[in-house]
RNA sequence: GGGCGAAUAGCUCAGUUGGCAGAGCGCCAGCCUUACAAGCUGGAUGUCGUAGGUUCGACCCCUGCUUCGCCCA
C-alpha cells in the first residue's frame, strides 16, 4: 500500500481490517498448548447502534485481547448479539404500525417471521460497527441468543431448574406496563422524577356507626380495597379493630385490621386503606393478614368488572370518576399537595401498574448465596473492588426472579398446560400429550422468557453448553468480563448465579467495570439534549450541517429536536475533524484511569489524532528514509552512541511498566506513559540526538543507529498496538524487519524488558546532557538569543565524568542548542567576569554575556532564581530545626532533607558569587 | 431517607502504603531548524471544596459541613 505523507486514517483502516480477517489472525484454537485467555463480549442488542459506551468497552476488551494474544496466549474474544425481547419487538411493531397493521392481525407465526427478517436486514449493524472499531473478534464463533444452540441451552436450563424445584409458577405482584402489555422486572422500571400529585382523603363508613378516614394518591384503587389497617397501639382506633367498613359502591364490607408494619400512627390519620392486589406494601400486608386480593384492572389498565360501577374506564378517568362519586356521597375529607415518583416503563415511559399476575419465577436464594460466596472468597474479583457492593446489595435479599414476559419475540416458555388436569408438562422436546393424564388437549404457555435469562447463560452457552465441547473445557471460566457498573444487577449477578449453578464454577475471574460516558458538562448523553456524540462521527469526521441533518431525522418531538440542534450549533460549531479509530480508542483508554464518570471531550480525541500524526511522521517521514537499504539484526541491537544506549535502557523500563500497568488494569497510566515516551523521549530527544549520526559520516555509528532506531520503533509500535491497532499495523508493515518476522504485528510478540538493555551509566549521562541542553535553551530563550546564533558555554564542575561527557558531546551540543564551544573549569579556577549562570546536573553552566545580554537583565533573572532557592532553604531549615522531626522522622527522610538543604545552600552560594561578578562589570 | 463516589492549574484529569503538587489541552513569548506549523524551543499558572482533628510532617488518614453525581428505597 502506498501511504500519504500525513496521517489520513480513512486511507488504510478498512484495508487493514480486511487483511486481518483474511489472515485469520482473530482465530483462537479450541485446544492449544498455549494458555487460554477469553473474553466473552457482553452481547449488544441487535437493535443497537454504536454509542460511546460501546466504543469504550470494545476498546478495553480489544486492548486486553490483543495484548494477551501478542503475549502468546490462545486468546479468544467471542462475539455475539442479544435478541433484546422488548426492544426488538417494539421496533418491528412500529414498522407494522406504519403499514397500518399490527402483530395481532398478523398472528404469532407471521409476526416472528417479520422479526427474523428485520434481524437479517438490520441486526448486524452493531457488529459491522464493531469491525470499524478494530475489534479482533473470532467471527467464526459469533453467536446470537436466539440461535439454535443457545435456544437449546435455554431450554435445558429451564427444564433443569424446573425439575429441581427451583422454578415455580405463582401469582405475585409484578410491574405491569399497560402500554407494552408485559411484566417488567424491577430494574426495567424507572423511578426518577418526583411529580406533583395530591394526597386525597375520604371516609369509609363503619358498620354500625362512625367513620374512618384514609388518604391515598390513587383514589381509583379503593375499588380493590379489602381492608383498612391501623396500628395495634394507636389509642384512637383500638376499639375499632375487628369491625367492618362498607364499600360505598359495592355490596361488600371489609375489616379494620391491626398491622404494625403498614400503619404508622405518626402519618396522616394513622389509618391506611389496603389494596393487596395493586400495591407492593399492601400485597405483603394482605398476605400477613389473609386479606382478599381483588384485581380491578384489565391488561390495558382500564377498570374491569371487579371495579363496577366504573368498569371500562381508563385508570385516570376512573380516578376522577371515583373522586366525584365519593364527593357526591359526602365522604370526601380534604386534599393536600404531595410529591410522588411513579414507576415508569423504561422503554415507553408509561406509568407501570403493580398487578397480580401468574408468572414464572426462579428461586434465586441458593444461587445468590453461592454467587456472593464466590466474590467474598475472591474467586471472582471486581475491579475496582468497591463496585462489588452493588452486587452484594442486589443479591443479598435473594428475591424471586420473574422470568416470564408477555411478548412474542423470545424463547417461548417450554411449559404445556392440560385442559383435562392440572399437570404442567415441561421437557427438553415438545410434548404431544399431557405428562400427567395423557390428554392431547394441551397448549403451550403463551409467554417468553426474560432476555436476561438467556444472557445469564451467555458465558458458557456461547462455548457450546450443554455439550461438553473442547472450547468450553478450554475457555471456561473466562478470564475477564468487561462492562459498565450499571448492569451489575441486570447481568453480572445473574451470570454468576447461572454459571455456578450449571457449570459448578464461576463464569469469569475478573469483573472489570468502566464508568459511564457523559458529555463535557457531566450530563448524561441523550438524543433530545443533542449532546450525544456518535463514535463514528468522531472517527470519520462530520460537518455541522450533516450533524444537524442527522439530528433532524430522529424520531423525536419537534421541541426536543430544536433543543438538540441548538446545543450542537453552540458546542460543535465546526463539526468534528476526522480523527480515526486509533485516536478515539487512545482517548477512551486514557479516560479509564478514572473511577468517576467520563466527561467526554472531542478536543482530546483531536489532540490524540496529532499523536497519531507524530507517530506517522517519525516512522515514515524520518525513520524510513534513513533506514533505506539496511539489514536488520535479530534481537536487541548493539548500541553505538550514548543516545543509543539511553533509548535502549528506556525501552526496557517502559516495556516493564507497560506490562505491569496492563496487568493491573491501569490503562490510563499506560496511555500516558507511551504518549510521553514516544513523543518526548523517542522523538524530541533520541531522534534529535541521532541526527548528528544520521547526517554525519561515521558509517559504523550510522549502521548501529539504524538498527537501534528500527528496533525502538518496532518495539514502540508493538507496545502501542493493543491501543492503536490500525496505525501500528500499517507502519509496522513498512518497517524493515529481520528474517522470520510474523506476517502481522497482531501476532508479533508483545515487548518485554528483554527488548531493551538497561545501562545505568547511559541513563545518568543522558539525563545530565539533557539537563544541560535544557538549561542553555532556557537562557537563550530568556535573552532572545537568535536561534541561529552560536554561543560558547563554560561548564564549572569538579566531576571528571561530567567534564568528559561534555567534552565528548560537542557535536550534540551544537546540534541541540547551537553551542559552538565548551570549556570545562574546575570549581576553584578563576571565573570569567560576566556570565549568565544556570544550575544543571549538579554543575554550573556559564554563558559569557558579551553580545548576549546586559548585566542588569541577568541580575534580575538570577535574583528571581535566587529567591526560589532561598524559599527552599527556609523550608528545609524550618524542618531541620524541629527537634521532633529529627527525633521521630525516619533517618532516611532526615538525611534526604539535610542533603536537600546542602544542595540548595551550595546553589545559593554559586548564585551569590555570580551576582557579585555581575556587580563588578 | 439509606448507601456509594467525586471536589487538585482556565479546561479534562493523574497523584500506588503520609516525606519538594504533575500531565495533556489551552494561554504567553520566540521560531518555516533538511520527519512533522497536525510542528519546534522556552515560559507562566494552584489557599489541593470547607472547618476541625491525628502526626515531627497531611492532596493523602479521621470527623463535621458545603456542592455535584450515581445506586437503592
Amino acid at each position: 500500500m502506498s501511504l500519504p505523507k500525513t496521517f489520513e486514517p480513512e486511507v488504510f483502516e478498512a484495508a487493514v481490517y480486511a487483511f486481518w480477517e483474511a489472515g485469520g489472525f482473530f482465530h483462537a484454537e479450541d485446544t492449544s498448548s498455549r494458555p487460554p485467555y477469553c473474553i466473552v463480549i457482553p452481547p449488544p442488542n441487535i437493535t443497537g447502534a454504536l454509542h460511546m459506551g460501546h466504543a469504550l468497552t470494545f476498546t478495553i476488551q480489544d486492548m486486553l485481547i490483543r495484548w494477551r494474544r501478542m503475549q502468546g496466549y490462545n486468546a479468544l474474544w467471542l462475539p455475539g448479539t442479544d435478541h433484546a425481547g422488548i426492544a426488538t419487538q417494539t421496533v418491528v411493531e412500529r414498522q407494522l404500525r406504519s403499514e397500518g397493521t399490527d402483530r395481532h392481525a398478523l398472528g404469532r407465526e407471521k409476526f416472528l417471521e417479520r422479526v427474523w427478517a428485520w434481524k437479517a436486514q438490520y441486526g448486524s449493524r452493531i457488529t459491522e460497527q464493531l469491525r470499524l472499531m478494530g475489534g479482533s473478534l473470532d467471527w467464526h464463533r459469533e453467536r446470537f441468543t436466539m440461535d439454535e444452540g443457545l435456544s437449546r441451552a435455554v431450554r435445558h436450563a429451564f427444564v433443569t431448574l424446573y425439575q429441581s424445584g427451583e422454578l415455580s409458577r405463582d401469582r405475585r405482584l409484578i410491574n405491569w406496563c399497560p402500554q407494552c402489555l408485559t411484566a417488567l422486572s424491577d430494574v426495567e422500571v424507572d423511578r426518577d422524577a418526583p411529580e406533583e400529585a395530591e394526597m386525597w382523603s375520604f371516609a369509609y363508613e363503619i358498620e354500625g356507626d362512625g367513620e374512618i378516614v384514609v388518604a391515598t394518591t390513587r383514589p381509583e384503587t379503593m375499588l380493590g380495597d379489602t381492608a383498612v389497617v391501623v396500628h395495634p397501639e394507636d389509642g384512637r382506633y383500638r376499639e375499632l379493630i375487628g369491625r367492618h367498613v362498607r364499600h360505598p359502591f359495592q355490596a361488600r364490607t371489609f375489616p379494620i385490621v391491626a398491622d404494625a408494619i403498614l400503619a404508622n400512627p405518626e402519618l396522616g390519620t394513622g389509618a391506611v386503606k389496603v389494596t393487596p392486589a395493586h400495591d407492593p406494601n399492601d400485597f405483603e400486608c394482605g398476605k400477613r393478614n389473609n386479606l382478599e386480593f381483588i384485581d380491578i384492572f384489565n391488561d390495558d389498565a382500564t377498570i374491569n368488572e371487579n371495579g363496577a360501577p366504573f368498569a371500562g374506564l381508563d385508570r385516570y378517568a376512573a380516578r376522577a370518576a371515583v373522586k366525584q362519586a365519593i364527593a357526591d356521597k359526602g365522604l370526601e375529607r380534604g386534599t393536600r399537595a404531595h410529591e410522588y415518583a411513579p414507576g415508569r416503563c423504561q422503554r415507553c415511559r408509561t406509568v407501570v401498574e403493580p398487578r397480580l399476575s401468574l408468572q414464572w419465577f426462579v428461586d434465586t436464594r441458593k444461587m445468590a448465596d453461592a454467587a456472593m460466596e464466590a466474590v467474598r472468597s475472591g474467586r471472582t474479583q471486581f475491579v475496582p473492588e468497591h463496585q462489588a457492593h452493588r452486587y452484594f446489595d442486589w443479591l443479598e435479599p435473594g428475591l424471586p426472579w420473574c422470568i416470564s414476559r408477555q411478548l412474542w419475540w423470545g424463547h417461548r416458555i417450554p411449559a404445556w398446560y392440560c385442559a383435562a388436569c392440572d399437570f404442567v408438562t415441561v421437557g427438553e422436546s415438545d410434548p404431544e400429550r399431557c405428562g400427567g393424564c395423557g390428554s392431547v388437549d394441551i397448549r403451550q404457555d403463551e409467554d417468553v422468557l426474560d432476555t436476561w435469562f438467556s444472557s445469564a447463560l451467555w458465558p458458557f452457552s456461547t462455548l457450546g453448553w450443554p455439550e461438553e465441547t473442547p472450547a468450553l473445557k478450554t475457555f471456561y471460566p473466562t478470564s475477564v468480563l468487561e462492562t459498565g457498573y450499571d448492569i451489575i444487577t441486570f447481568w453480572v449477578s445473574r451470570m454468576m448465579m447461572m454459571g455456578l449453578r450449571f457449570m459448578g464454577d464461576i463464569p469469569f475471574h475478573k469483573v472489570l467495570l468502566h464508568p459511564m460516558v457523559r458529555d463535557q458538562d457531566g450530563q448524561k448523553m441523550s438524543k433530545s439534549k443533542g449532546n450525544v456524540i456518535d463514535p463514528i462521527d468522531v472517527m470519520e469526521g462530520i460537518s455541522l450541517e450533516d450533524m444537524l441533518a442527522k439530528t433532524r431525522s430522529l424520531t423525536l418531538p419537534d421541541p426536543e429536536i430544536e433543543n438538540a440542534v441548538a446545543y450542537q450549533r453552540q458546542h460543535f460549531p465546526n463539526g468534528f475533524a476526522q480523527s480515526g479509530t486509533d485516536a478515539l480508542r487512545y482517548t477512551l483508554a486514557a479516560y479509564t484511569g478514572q473511577d468517576q464518570d467520563i466527561r467526554f471531550s472531542v478536543e482530546r480525541v483531536e489532540s490524540n489524532r496529532k499523536f497519531c500524526n507524530k507517530i506517522w511522521q517519525a516512522t515514515l517521514g524520518f525513520a524510513m528514509p534513513n533506514l533505506e537499504g539496511m539489514v536488520p539484526v535479530t534481537g536487541v541491537p548493539e548500541p553505538g552512541t550514548l543516545a543509543d544506549r539511553w533509548i535502549l535502557s528506556r525501552l526496557a523500563q517502559v516495556a516493564d511498566e507497560v506490562n505491569q500497568g496492563l496487568e493491573s488494569f491501569r490503562v490510563g497510566d499506560v496511555v500516558n506513559l507511551l504518549y510521553q515516551f514516544f513523543w518526548n523521549e523517542l522523538c524530541s530527544w533520541y531522534i534529535e540526538l541521532q541526527k548528528t549520526v544520521f547526517f554525519g559520516d561515521d558509517e559504523t555509528l550510522k549502521q548501529q543507529g539504524r538498527n537501534v532506531l528500527r528496533h525502538t520503533l518496532d518495539v514502540s509500535l508493538r507496545m502501542l498496538h493493543p491501543l492503536m491497532p490500525f496505525i501500528t499495523e500499517v507502519l509496522w508493515q513498512k518497517l524493515p524487519k529481520p528474517e522470520g518476522a510474523p506476517q502481522s504485528i497482531m501476532t508479533a510478540p508483545f515487548p518485554t524488558p528483554q527488548d531493551g538493555l538497561v545501562d545505568e551509566v547511559a541513563l545518568r549521562d543522558a539525563n545530565a546532557l539533557m539537563a544541560i541542553v535544557t538549561a542553555v535553551r532556557n537562557i537563550r530563550a530568556e535573552y532572545n538569543v537568535p536561534p541561529a546564533k552560536e554561543i560558547a558555554i563554560i561548564l564549572r564542575t569538579d566531576s571528571d565524568a561530567l567534564g568528559t561527557l561534555l567534552a565528548n558531546s560537542r557535536a550534540l551540543l551544537r546540534s541541540l542548542a547551537k553551542i559552538d564551544s565548551v570549556d570545562i573549569l574546575a570549581s576553584d579556577a578563576e571565573m570569567p567576569p560576566a556570565c549568565a549562570t544556570a544550575m544543571a546536573a549538579g554543575a554550573e553552566v556559564l554563558i559569557p554575556l558579551r553580545d548576549i545580554v546586559d548585566a542588569a537583565a541577568e541580575r534580575a533573572r538570577l535574583t528571581r532564581e535566587r529567591d526560589k532557592v532561598c524559599k527552599e532553604i527556609a523550608q528545609c531549615e524550618k524542618k531541620l530545626s524541629n527537634e521532633r522531626f529529627i527525633a521521630q522522622a525516619p533517618p532516611n527522610i532526615v538525611q534526604k532533607e539535610q542533603q536537600r538543604l546542602a544542595d540548595a545552600q551550595a546553589q545559593l552560594a554559586r548564585m551569590d558569587a555570580a551576582l557579585a561578578r555581575l556587580e563588578s562589570i
